[in-house]
Parts: structure tokens; sequence; C-alpha cells
DNA sequence: ACAGGATATGACAGGGCGTCAACTTCCGGC
DNA sequence: GCCGGAAGTTGACGCCCTGTCATATCCTGT
């Protein structure tokens, strides 16, 4: 037996892990299909094979298994994100990238999503704020940040920026993925000029 | 007795209408007291002094009263909107104006939530698309289009930029909120001058 | 004053929630 | 190997919420 595979080989821990992402799989397809509302514990821990009690050992509600969700996609776009700070030289390089990024993480998981969703229902729209998520906001206002640090940008309220940003980016993406063909090429120029753009004009902090 | 008032004033006019405000009320500060995970049906009829049954003559469920209330929000500031259309003659200055008018409402609605609120818990944000927003939307994009169609605006795609708007006005507000003191001219400011700078930076559509 | 329709009431059946004692499975020490 | 105990799973249970419905109450128009 090799050393490399110890930390996660145990019996114990590998079921731990399965389990956790049964439940979470399992969530997916069950908000999916039913929609946050009428979606139950039950429903999910049914769809897994495994006892009511045992849902409340990985998740201490409904609600922390939907935040534990859109966690988990932030913290799988987040190294992509990193990337685009690290492949880009110029400011506007890195904000033209990492809003492309975005909308082609989008559009990804927007096909994923789709396979089980039967035809339009209105359901209400769930948004919470992740530790991931708050860890992306950061990433972008650092970005800023320094960006301005080097000159690369005006001196300006960089946790306005960063929050109009993402804004802009989940808004423009939610409209992008209603048309036919999702184009996110042209919602990336959309996007960025529009930012890019008035970024000269907004109003400068004091030093 | 005069004719003027007989539509409203019927005793069973006035309960019903008194009764679906006593819902819409209490729901509003049960949702803000316990977030609206863990706010039941009951907790706010409780509230009302009505019987639980009343509250389905009213509302098919906890998220229909939810909706009510998003919707009877975006009702109220339609007419502001709407307003600022008429009392501006240029483009900027409607969109200066349609901002303003969004933060000052967001500030005074702010305050009143804010008595209810119990010391900062994390609550999730849930948010609806309701038929009143939707006619928020569809006044913005349109004015965006008679602005193109009146030569001051470029050919944009205003239904991108209408959400980008939006987005930017409900990131760039919520923020505000967060800051002491809170300064919705300076929040104007920063919105406005983002957009109207990238507005001229925009993919022109095909004519 | 009265008949009839509209609305309010609260008890009730159904079901989801979260817990817990009993059980099973795994791990480390001998 | 084998065993003792820790870790994890199970599903039945009590609690509470949900949505409904027969009944009672209250308008309203005549």
């Amino acid at each position: 037996m090799s050393h490399v595979a110890v930390l996660t080989s145990g019996k114990r821990e590998q079921t731990k892990v399965a389990n956790r992402r049964a439940i979470l799989d399992a969530a997916r397809e069950v908000f999916a299909e039913l929609g946050y509302e009428s979606a139950t514990v039950r429903d999910i821990i049914r769809r897994t094979g495994l006892a009511s009690g045992t849902f409340y050992n990985y998740f201490r509600s409904r609600e922390e298994v939907f935040e534990a969700l859109a966690d988990d996609g932030a913290a799988r776009f987040r190294p992509i994100l990193r990337a685009c700070w690290e492949a880009s030289n110029s400011f506007d390089g890195y904000l033209r990238a990492a809003i492309q990024a975005y909308f082609d993480f989008l559009a990804d998981e927007h096909e994923s999503w789709q396979a089980h969703r039967p035809a339009g229902e209105r359901h209400p729209r769930m948004t919470v704020q992740t530790p991931e998520m708050e860890r992306v906001f950061e990433e972008v206002r650092d970005a800023f940040l320094m960006a301005i640090e080097r000159g690369g940008a005006p001196r300006v309220d960089a946790d306005y920026l960063a929050a109009a940003c993402i804004a802009v980016a989940r808004q423009v993406g939610d409209q992008m993925l209603e048309r036919r063909p999702i184009d996110t090429v042209a919602a990336t120029d959309f996007a960025t000029r529009l930012i890019l753009g008035g970024l000269p004009a907004l109003p400068r902090l004091a030093t």
C-alpha cells in the first residue's frame, strides 16, 4: 500500500465524502425538479438511499445544503478567476478574461442543470452569500485595488466597483442564458465595455 | 351618503382590504424578525389575531405572501420612476433622477424595516421576479429605447442595458445601506457615472 | 326583517421536521 | 486475529406546521 492516499483512504473517510457528495448531487436534482420551496429534506435523502437521520449528520437543514451547493459553485469558479488574474498583464485584459470565464462557467453549469428541469415553472430565485462568494468578491476588489496601485486604473471606490461588476456579470449572464443561441462572447463584450468605458468617468477618491 | 366612495365603502370591502394589509404588515415584521426560512404562516397570522384558515383566503402560501410584499415595493416605486421620466428632458437627467430616486426609496424602506430586526443574523436573500418588477424592467428598457429613437443614446442592446442598470442600482444600493452615514448622493453619482460613461463604449447593434 | 351569499373560524387529517436510543461498521491496540 | 470502543447509520417517534372544510358569523340587497 502506498502512503500517498492515506489521508482519505480510511473506509470511514471514504463513505463520509461519498455520502456528502451523494446528498449534494441529490439536492441539486431535487431543487431543479421541484424548486427550492417544495423540495423537502426527505425528497433529497430518499434519492440517496440513506436514512433520514443521516442527512442531519451532514447538514443542519435544507437551507444549509442549499448554501453548500452555492458555495460549491463559487469554490469551483474561484481558481478559474485566479488563473485569469495570473494569465493577464493588463487590468483591461484581466477584466475581460474574468467576465468571459464567468459566462462560460455559467453556460456550462446551465447545461448540466437543464437536463432535469421540467418545463418552465416560475420558481423564485434564492441567493445566498456564502464564504466562497465573499472570497470571490474580495478577489475582484483586490484586483481593482492592485490595478489602482499600479496606476492601471483611476483611484475609485473599489468596493462599489467590485459590487457593480459582479452585479452586471450576474444579471447580464442571466439574460444571456435566456437567449438562443447562447452567445457568451457578445455578452462578455457588452459587460466589459460597459465597465471599462464607465471606469474613467467614475468619481475619484480623495487621496 | 355620497356616491364617490362607494367602491370601497362596503363593510366587506373594508375588512377585506384591512385584513390583506394586516397580513402583509405582519408578514413583513415576521420575515424581518425570523428570516424567511423559519417564519411560518402561523407566525404571521397569529400576529394579526385572525384565524389560521383566514390566511388562505388571501394568499395560497407563505411564498405567495412574500411575493406580494416584493410586488408591493415595486408597485410603490413605479410611479416614482414614472415621475422621473416625465420630469426630465434629457436621457442623462432621467437616468440620474431614476437612480437617485431608487436609492432614496431604498434608504427609506431600510429605516422602516430596521426597527424590527434583531442583531445581524445571516439570512439568505430571497429574490422573486414579480409582475410589478417586470413592469419596472420594461419601463426602464422602454426609456432606453425611446432615448435611442430620439438619438439621445447610441443604438445598443436595450435589454442588456436595462438589466445591467438595474443590477448596478440594486447591488450598489445594498452596499450603500451597509455604510454609515448612508450617502445616497455619492452612490447615485457612482452608479450614474459608471453607466453613462460606459454607454458610448458599448457595442452597437446592426441597424 | 329576512334570505342568501360571502367571509371567518378552528378542529382535523396528513405529513415533514429534527431527535435519539439501538444497532452496525470500522479502527487501533494487544 | 480479536476485542473494546468510537464513529456513523438507522428508522420510529413526538412535535409542529400545513392546507382544508364543515360550521358559524356577518354583511348586503330587497
